[in-house]
DNA sequence: TCAAAAGTTTAGCATTGTCTAAACCTTATG
DNA sequence: CATAAGGTTTAGACAATGCTAAACTTTTGA
């Protein structure tokens, strides 16, 4: 064989990535909706969570058990949600890399609704070299 | 309430797209990947699928069930598998997508390997405006 | 103040995608 | 041409994520 496995094992790579962080990018997705929420209102409520992101009260209840379990959120039980050291941390990179791929989009031409939903997707299947050519793009275009 | 309103009914139109829409992003993978190794070889194997995506055999055999009902593929038992035509369509427009998202990643100046891998991620979740915006970028820059 | 409304949690179920192990066909070889 | 090797399918389990309905707690307002 010649040159295929390389390929191959970059494929099977990506595959897996999709695998095993799709729940990292749904804990990243509610962490920063939550620091959204803190940041706007002063707290995030679990109803408040589950209207914005279109899922039932009980759906959320079970994820922040889960992102509590993972050391990212923090609650009482009936009080509202915040997050620890290391959410705070993730919201903050995901927010980041969230601003640099829609600016990215802005800047490339495309529509301002079509740079928000599509920046939503993007954002978690960026590589750090992707993001860096794309502020570089923003500076020096 | 002023513009908040719009911005939160994006928010749940990207999320409620990462549920709904992972199956379709599977089902492209798979028939993406089937379409591959018909040109290849001139037929697509469970192991082989397997293989290049890292996944049991069990799995492979249990999709293919799904994509046979979704009339993407075709199968005998313990026979190879082939792409329908919606099946072919379907992997047709992928491998399409696949190239403008990475060639505009190699333009944007990240490397083969990066572009190889975002790609893959970034793939599913390009709207028909961005990839536009993307090829524009690749002729004229 | 206390009953109704609003919010939260728990229980139980469904679906999806994955795995391992075992049973089952097909192919290749001695 | 019989059997071993190799692929494929089936069975059963599990984890993740979602839902609805019911129980429970907190807040609000008459």
């Amino acid at each position: 064989m010649k040159r295929k496995i390389p390929s191959s094992k970059l494929r099977s790579a990506a595959f897996t990535r999709t695998r095993a962080d799709h729940q990292a990018e749904l804990s990243q997705d509610y962490v920063e909706l939550i620091a959204e929420l803190i940041d706007e209102k002063g707290e995030a409520r679990g109803t408040d969570i589950a209207m914005r992101l279109g899922v039932a009260n009980a759906t959320v209840a079970k994820t922040m058990k889960r992102l509590s379990d993972q050391g990212l959120v923090e609650q009482e039980p009936y009080r509202a949600i915040f997050l620890t050291g290391e959410g705070w941390k993730m919201a903050e990179d995901g927010k980041r890399k969230h601003q640099i791929v829609e600016g990215f989009l802005l800047a490339l031409g495309v529509s301002a609704e079509t740079a928000q939903v599509d920046s939503e997707g993007i954002e978690h299947h960026v590589s750090a070299e992707t993001l860096k050519a794309m502020a570089r793009f923003m500076v020096r275009r």
